[in-house]
DNA sequence: ACAAAGTTAATAGTAATACTACTAACTCTG
DNA sequence: CAGAGTTAGTAGTATTACTATTAACTTTGT
């Protein structure tokens, strides 16, 4: 069930990612929603601001307006994305006061499949968890990487990993690998998800019910708890 | 320590990833050679045939001879990568009666950073491992995947997971999930690679050592025994 | 030995992509 | 309603990925 969000709540992007913020104006709105589509429809590398400037019935500079270029495009989504999920974990977490009944539905956010688009913006959370299993690694496998990062390109994605471990710290402050096991359970439910699709010799998980929650949840708590 | 391999054995990589054996011809080796130093040092994306046919004073459609693409060369290249592995892991279980200490070996191949070039052909392993954990998830996560898996692009990869996916049933019959934890692991080790280097935030590993082959095997014996 | 066949590699392209400079038009302010 | 500021479209350029053609060299059969 997806929290619903109240239409006062806005998911911050850094501002650094993008030159006009598409939440400003309608037609910025309209390039981040067809940008959602196309990303999935075409993939990354087939996707181009040309191909997005037609859709939207406008042009290619149009577009180059809101983002420098496309992969900060890409990076915008998947900050979005982190922002929504650790809203989404903030009140999964909330008023409970047990850490380990915290992390268990910390990693319930995190890592269950998103099949419900919670229709308070105009982005579809669907079609992004697609994008983000499958094209998120693409925004930080660059040559660029170190100065993407000065630049705050990752703070969301940084900032919930960060939560998440402190939750674990909470739970056994001797465990030395907080950080290690909240990412290595991120980036490992997404890509149990891409593999029960694309290559499913790969996983036990089923394309139509990948359900790692159990496993991470339980490699979490086996790990932490020794 | 890298297992010494000797002069009469050959990585085979699957012929369907080049329009001519790089290995049947010394130009074919430099282009291989030079391959990896230049994606090493410009990065896949900024990497070109163009820039490679000149580094190996040539021309581009030289390239073009060997390979339909960059793409099907970093495929090539991975699908090295993994042969070589495998190769490796093959004589490091060999001879090794107890399944458990089979896994151990096998996990510490796979985690275990590359530090030494074993110098027995024209690849230099040590640059080719960095090439992988930067890079090797964008031979799959492209929207050609499933045709690409058809027709056998992530053969050797698959083949190992599958090698040590049954040394985990060996140890319990019963775990449903061994093919999801190896997957797990070994790009969950190289994720940690990359993140102590360019993310340290994300990790507990250091960038000097970053020792995740303990972390990994507590993980594999931790869910295995259960 | 040497013509025919096959192999190899360089030149010179094309189409698409990523991005930019410039200009026209519209809008807001005093 | 003049002038400043904003917005968006046109028309480019440089680079990239890839291909068609041709020239030259090598091998093979008689």
């Amino acid at each position: 069930m997806i929290q619903e969000i109240p239409g006062n709540v806005r998911i911050q992007v850094p501002e650094q990612l993008f030159l006009k913020d598409p939440d400003s104006s309608e037609l910025g709105k309209r390039i981040v929603k067809n940008a959602i589509d196309m990303i999935y429809e075409l993939g990354f590398e087939n996707f181009t601001f040309k191909k997005l400037g037609q859709q939207i019935g406008s042009s290619e500079s149009t577009v180059y307006r809101y983002f420098e270029n496309k992969h900060k495009l890409l990076v915008y989504l998947i900050n979005w994305y982190w922002g929504w999920i650790e809203y989404r974990m903030s009140f999964a977490i909330a008023n409970l006061p047990d850490a380990s009944d915290q992390l268990k539905a910390a990693l319930k956010v995190v890592t269950e499949e998103v099949v419900e688009d919670s229709s308070f913006s105009h982005v579809n959370e669907v079609l992004l968890y697609k994008i983000v299993f499958s094209e998120s690694s693409k925004a930080y496998l660059t040559k660029d990487v170190d100065n993407e990062n000065k630049q705050g390109y990752f703070k969301s994605y940084k900032r919930l990993c960060e939560r998440i471990s402190s939750i674990v710290l909470t739970i056994n402050p001797q465990y030395p690998h907080a950080k290690t096991l909240v990412s290595t359970i991120i980036e490992g439910s997404h890509l149990q998800k891409f593999f029960s699709i694309h290559l499913p010799s790969l996983t036990n998980c089923d394309k139509n019910s990948c359900d790692d929650t159990d496993f991470f949840t339980d490699m979490a708590f086996s790990l932490i708890q020794k």
